[in-house]
This record gives C-alpha cells, sequence and structure tokens, in this order.
DNA sequence: GTGACTTCATTGCACACGCAATGAAGGTGC
DNA sequence: GCACCTTCATTGCGTGTGCAATGAAGTCAC
C-alpha cells in the first residue's frame, strides 16, 4: 500500500518549477521584445556561438528541428538574426545575430543574470551544491557504455546499421 | 561583456532536466496504459485525494482548468474515473477513481518509486540536500507577506477580497 | 423573488508543438 | 556520370494548449 503522494514526486517536483521558473523569466523580455521562450534560446545560444546551423542549435539546446526552424523564422521576420545558405555546404543554414538581435542580447543578459541571482539566494548556503547536483543529472545519461574519457568527436559513433 | 552561456542559465537548466525526466517517466505508463501526463496527474492526485473537483485539482496541481477538464475527459472515457456532479453544490464535478483506475495506479505507483530511487541514486549523497533545495524552491513564491507559520488550513487564506 | 455578482466547468479559437514526410544537397562506389 | 544512401531544413498534419468567452449554478442584499 504505497501512499503516493504527487507532490513529493520528483519529475513532477521538477516539471512544476521549470515551468514556474521559465515563465516568470521569460515574462522579462516577452514584454520588451515580444519574443518567445524558443526564440529566446536560440539568441542567447546565438549570442555565445556566433554563426551556426539549425542543426547545430537542435543539438545543443535540446529544442526540435522543426521547433528552432520556426524560432529562426519568427526571428529573421522580426529582424534579429539573418539566415544564410552557408556556401561550403548548401544544404546547411547559417544563422546569426543581427545588430538588432545583438543590441537585444546586450540588454536580456542582465536581467538574466539578475533573475539567477535572485533565484539561487532563495537557497542560501544550499545554492552551491544544488548547482552542482544539477550539473549531474544534465550529464547525458547513458544506455551507451562507460563515456570513454574525451576523445569523441561531435557525432556519437552508433550510426552503423543500414541493411 | 557579460558573455553569456546558456547552458548554465538556470531556467535553461532546469526546464531541460524537467522535461527529459517527464518525457522519460511518461515513456512507462503511456505505453502501458496509454494516457498522457496531465491525465497521469490527474489520477496520482485523485489516488491521494479521494474524490474532488475539477477547480481542486486545477489549484493543487498547477494546471490550466481547461486542461484539468480535458484530461478528465478522456479519463472518463478510458473508464478510469467518474465523473458525477456534486449534489450539495451543483456548479461541482466529482472526480474520483474507478476500480479501473485505481488498480492502474496500484500498477503505476511501484514503478514511480523505482523511477525516483534511480533518479536520486545518481546524485548519491547530495540526494538529500538536493531534494530540500527543491522544497524550498517550490514554496509559494510570496509577494504576499511572510508565510505566517504554521496555523493555516488547507485553502490559502487571501480570499478576503471582493470589492 | 429579483438583480447583480461570483464561482465552476466547459468550449471556441488561434497558435505552438512533435513527428513523419518531403525535397534539396552532399557524399561514395563504380 | 549515375545510382544509392545520408544529412539538412522545412512543411503538412493531427493534436494539445492557454486564454478568453460562455453558460449554468450559487450567494447575497433587499
Amino acid at each position: 500500500m504505497t501512499r503516493f503522494v504527487l507532490d513529493d514526486f520528483l519529475p513532477y517536483q521538477l516539471a512544476v518549477l521549470a515551468e514556474r521558473t521559465s515563465r516568470e523569466f521569460s515574462a522579462l523580455y516577452r514584454e520588451r521584445f515580444g519574443i518567445s521562450i524558443p526564440e529566446w534560446r536560440v539568441v542567447a545560444h546565438l549570442s555565445q556561438a556566433g554563426t551556426v546551423s539549425v542543426r547545430e542549435i537542435h543539438a545543443r539546446v535540446a529544442m526540435d528541428k522543426s521547433k528552432v526552424s520556426r524560432a529562426a523564422a519568427r526571428l529573421e521576420a522580426a529582424g534579429y538574426i539573418t539566415k544564410t545558405v552557408d556556401p561550403r555546404d548548401r544544404r546547411l543554414v547559417a544563422l546569426s545575430l543581427t545588430e538588432k538581435g545583438r543590441a537585444m542580447m546586450e540588454e536580456i543578459a542582465p536581467l538574466a543574470e539578475a533573475f539567477q541571482a535572485e533565484f539561487l539566494a532563495r537557497l542560501g548556503a544550499r545554492a552551491e551544491d544544488f548547482r552542482e547536483a544539477l550539473a549531474v543529472l544534465l550529464e547525458p545519461q547513458g544506455k551507451d557504455e562507460a563515456p570513454e574519457e574525451e576523445g569523441i568527436q561531435g557525432e556519437a559513433g552508433a550510426r552503423a546499421r543500414a541493411r
């Protein structure tokens, strides 16, 4: 008789906390710039990565390709980024921030820092440990064998299947 | 020059972790019973709360009223819950688990426990602190004054507004 | 009882999402 | 070059979602 208590269930707690936090933070930039959460993620990633493809973002930012694609389309329409075809590989679309996009990011970044600081302040001394735990949990948890140290290049291995 | 790094940004980390965790866990019951995450939440809450209204769940489980309503409709169609009009207050809809619903919950609960245990195992000694931190962060963060110690009964206080 | 207001649950609507399919482009073996 | 496979980005489609509007039911003052 397990008397299950939803409020103490971790996936539930995480979902609630994450949604609340994201929503609260997104209100800050949504008002000012009218961008959505996926759009924010794309911009934020671009600001640190320079010029990258949709594929790159999809892989690094845990968003479906279509989500990235649509976010990029909206951002381009709003003038925050440019989309150009990569001349080396014409399948790739090179995304990069416009001046307007950089200006926006320049304005949001401090808000983000402040938001996070305030968030962590609620934890007091526990903050450090919490961040550490989060980092552990975010490690790509494997069904693949041991992580094999460093030497893997970007693309994962198990590609050989065919028929 | 703030060199913002998305991967180290807390709202982002939480969102990624929460989504991954929920998705992973939901796969367990989705396959077996074909219910979605909102439906799972409703069932889980009913299993601990007995018979309750849509409103109650909406308030306690951080889901939009319409989401609860639709989840309930699907659950009823699938035979996991019943919806009846509360005779005391005919606006209220009383939700409660059917035998089939209870059986399902009886089967999922151990899976949930196991899932959570495995999840926490990854944190090792940090697990305890992590849960504590989570609890702190989940406290209804107030614009309302101080939380006022214990003595509040179930329903929150700030009801007296009117005009 | 009537009127004004509030509280519930549901539903309409516009929109975002996930997933699979599409089509363009690149790579490879011969 | 040609056939075949893979990799990208986009798009079509069915579905879920949030928000506002609706309508039923309750409450209160008078």
